[in-house]
This record gives C-alpha cells, sequence and structure tokens, in this order.
DNA sequence: GTTACTAGTTTCCTATTAGTAAGTAGTAAC
DNA sequence: GTTACTACTTACTAATAGGAAACTAGTAAC
C-alpha cells in the first residue's frame, strides 16, 4: 500500500515543481517579475517601483533571475552608464502558472479568512 | 512612467500570491500534499512515503496545512491511537495551479538545461 | 514491570536568508 | 577638487528555517 508504485511517477512532478518554485520563491522574486512585466526598467527604476528593497538585495536577485534566464541585463555605454532588465520569453511564459496560482489565492483566501 | 498606475493594481495581485505561495512553501508541504493526493493516510504512513522527513517536521507541517485548510486531521479511539490525515476540497483544488507549474517546470527544465 | 506501538513533543544546534550601513567605480558638470 | 549620478559591492548582523536526538503519553500484551 505504501510503496513505490505511487510515489515514484510523482518525484519527476516533484523535481520539477521544487526548481519551479525555486525560481520564484524568496520575498523579492516575485515583486521584481511583476515590476518587469509592464516592461524593460533600468536598476534605478525597480528600485524605486519596490519600495523597501536594498540594493544588495536586488542586485542578488536580478542576477539569480538573470541566470535562471527569467530576465536579461543589456548594458548601455551612457554616462552616467544605464543597465536595462527586461523579462525572456521564458520569464513572459510564468504569466499563465501566476494567474492560475492567482485564481486559487483567492479562492483560499475566501475559505481561510485573514486580515489585512 | 514609474507611478502608481501600474503598481497600484498589482499589490493585489502579488499579495494573493504570496499567500499561495507561503502555504506551499518549504521543504516539506509540497512532498506532504502530494503523499495524500492518492488518499488519507496516518502520520507514519506519511513519514513512510518521505523518507528522510523528522517526526518534528512532519508534525509541525501538518499543522500549518490544517490550519490552512488544505488538510484534514481525524482522531481514531482505536488502542494505540490512529490519526488521519486527509486532503479538504481547498487542498485538492491545488491540483490545477501544480499542473500549470509542473509544465512551466518541464519547459524551464529545457531552456536552463541543469544535472540531476 | 518491561517491551512495544502510534503519534507525537522538546531542546539544542546549524544553516540559509534577509537587513543595515557604508563604501566603490567611472564620468562629468561646476 | 568637490558634488552628483548610476549601478552596484562588501562586511557585519539579525531573523527564520531546518535538522538531530532524546523524550512523552496512553494502552496493552507478555
Amino acid at each position: 500500500m505504501t510503496n513505490s508504485v505511487q510515489t515514484e511517477p510523482c518525484t519527476f512532478k516533484l523535481k520539477v515543481l521544487r526548481d519551479a518554485l525555486e525560481v520564484i520563491q524568496g520575498k523579492w522574486r516575485l515583486p521584481i517579475i511583476i515590476s518587469l512585466t509592464f516592461g524593460k526598467k533600468r536598476f534605478g527604476e525597480i528600485k524605486k517601483d519596490i519600495k523597501d528593497i536594498s540594493p544588495k538585495m536586488l542586485s542578488q536577485e536580478l542576477k539569480e533571475l538573470e541566470i535562471n534566464k527569467l530576465i536579461s541585463r543589456t548594458l548601455y555605454d551612457t554616462m552616467p552608464v544605464t543597465v536595462e532588465y527586461a523579462l525572456t520569453p521564458l520569464g513572459k511564459s510564468l504569466n499563465k502558472s501566476m494567474d492560475e496560482l492567482i485564481e486559487w489565492g483567492i479562492h483560499f483566501r475566501k475559505e481561510v479568512i485573514r486580515k489585512d
């Protein structure tokens, strides 16, 4: 009953699910992704969008998102240098999953009433 | 340009998204949920399913999932007591979102090739 | 009274994550 | 040469998450 017949095919699902959650988890990654759904933005602009984020965290999380190919980074040789960040197609493709999760989240909120 | 016109309606989405992610995040919650998608199970059975989980973590996470109404806990007055855990309708309704995320995760894996 | 079984709890410790504050690099206007 | 601007980095600290090991409660068979 408690054997591998049911758990085995699921280890793959679980692995993929964990990969997916890993790239969007943490306090700042979703805010960054959402900020960029409105178009490309510069470091300072994202920082203004997400009040409370420190430059350290923003820099760190942008790097992680770039490594995972959810965003692109473009450096412009202007005079104070400007750097533009934008969602890649992979980053944009997250939208569908996020919308599904938001729907569930609304459902969840209705059942598990919480303040704020 | 960087004003509230774009960020304001998004704070709600972000809040809901964070709520949703909060209840499934952590090392053990998804494995527990997946284990219970195969039907109700006892403490010891879940523990056998998820090798490596300590009784402390299993107990802690089951409590959290119960508080958030994703699972139910039923105590049976048998002789060594037995306790049965099962997904609630709310817990089951997560399936759709998870499947979407799995699809994205597969897509993600293809682009960002990783060992394991 | 000792062992065993289920379902946990408790304490202490380590590791990962995030925050704070200050500093850096390159350039250019005044 | 001092200020300013963008885009960061570095060092240190605090908070949170997770892990290991041992212990508890209730009951019952031997």
